[in-house]
DNA sequence: GTCTATATAATGATAGAC
DNA sequence: GTCTATCATTATATAGAC
């Protein structure tokens, strides 16, 4: 994937690549069509040839991120963001990242993204309890919600997070550090038993009865 | 807290208030000084007077966020973001987004931030630990760490993750939703026993005898 | 299809009056 | 301390040549 060179891809190719990993990486305000054009080897001009506008080549590198994130998803048995990751950790950390700065600003490609990933990470749950490897959850949706939002977190975390484990950013041997902990949690829980729990699902339905 | 009428506020204030407010919500490139102005009722030009230059203006904000979320922690018994925030929903949301978008941007006071919250959350397990409350971590760093991206990703989720859930954008009931399957995640874990902790852990110990 | 040159708009910052 | 007016820079977008 991706090897091809890329002297051969068209100049329409070349700019939206360059782009969605300026985007990615700086913002897309940020980012302006001067330092795309040159990453791209073109001029200025021509971006807006090709896209008519900033906002257009936007529009496009959005489609085309969440393209490729949909046929991965799709592609492996199991659509596990972490997993994905280590298979090729700078091209998917970079299509994950952009695709954080688009959920940031409510993109619509953001929109479909999520409602795709949220769906596959409850039918995997859903999967986990009937063959017995996973718990069942008194509400999959908002589970899968969760599971979403730390891998998504994980996967675009802060360099200062990362300075805290010791990186100078994040990268294969922070997801290694925390991959530990994070089964623990998934194993075992943090509690030793469920007090919290039910503290917590007492105060709800106080709550409840309340109006 | 923060019940002083705005009127009464000095202009320096004033500024400073509206621009946390607008650098929060639609980030510090995308916010323009006119748009600060406006929003604290004073002229562009006054801006620029009490803080010579936007980023004059930044550092300051930077500084005050990190002030009173430190204060916040500090006071508190319990240094738990997620605590702190129903007490006052609106508030310390903004000073949390405010914040993030500062650890995006790598800034120092998003540096000094982390440290401080991340050694709290190690604080408070080592206490979990030592009443029995908690189990023992491998790693308590990397757990710390894990709980601290949680706990932020969880506080500035994307209205895209809120609207799976039902929800316009991110709110107490949100919060809400998300407690139970956060807590049965804390309590009992997601998966029925450690075969995955196990092959994990076999694949980690392998990789290292290699090097 | 691609480039250069240029128009137009937005924005950060300055200067001087009150 | 605060405002208005203005400058200088940057960035998006257009126009026309090759």
């Amino acid at each position: 994937m991706r090897s091809v060179n890329d002297a051969d891809l068209t100049a329409t190719a070349k700019i939206r690549n360059a782009a969605v990993v300026l985007f990615a990486r700086d913002g897309f305000q940020k980012t302006n069509l001067r330092a795309i054009a040159a990453a791209a080897g073109v001029s200025a001009g021509l971006v807006i040839h090709h896209f008519g506008s900033k906002d257009g080549l936007r529009a496009a590198c959005d489609e085309f991120v969440l393209q490729v994130l949909t046929r991965r998803a799709q592609g492996a048995g199991t659509p596990d963001l972490l997993r994905e990751y280590l298979a090729d950790p700078d091209e998917y950390r970079l299509q994950v990242q952009y695709m954080t700065r688009a959920l940031a600003e409510d993109s619509p490609a953001a929109r479909t993204f999520v409602e795709q990933i949220v769906g596959e990470s409850e039918a995997v749950h859903r999967a986990g309890v009937a063959d017995g490897s996973m718990r069942e959850s008194s509400d999959p949706r908002a589970l899968a919600v969760l599971n979403v939002l730390i891998s998504l977190a994980t996967l675009t975390m802060p360099p200062a997070l990362a300075r805290a484990l010791g990186s100078e950013e994040f990268g294969p041997d922070v997801l290694r550090r925390l991959a530990r902990p994070t089964l623990e949690l998934y194993t075992y829980g943090l509690y030793t038993d469920d007090t919290t729990l039910r503290t917590a699902a007492a105060a709800s339905e106080e709550e409840m009865s309340e109006s």
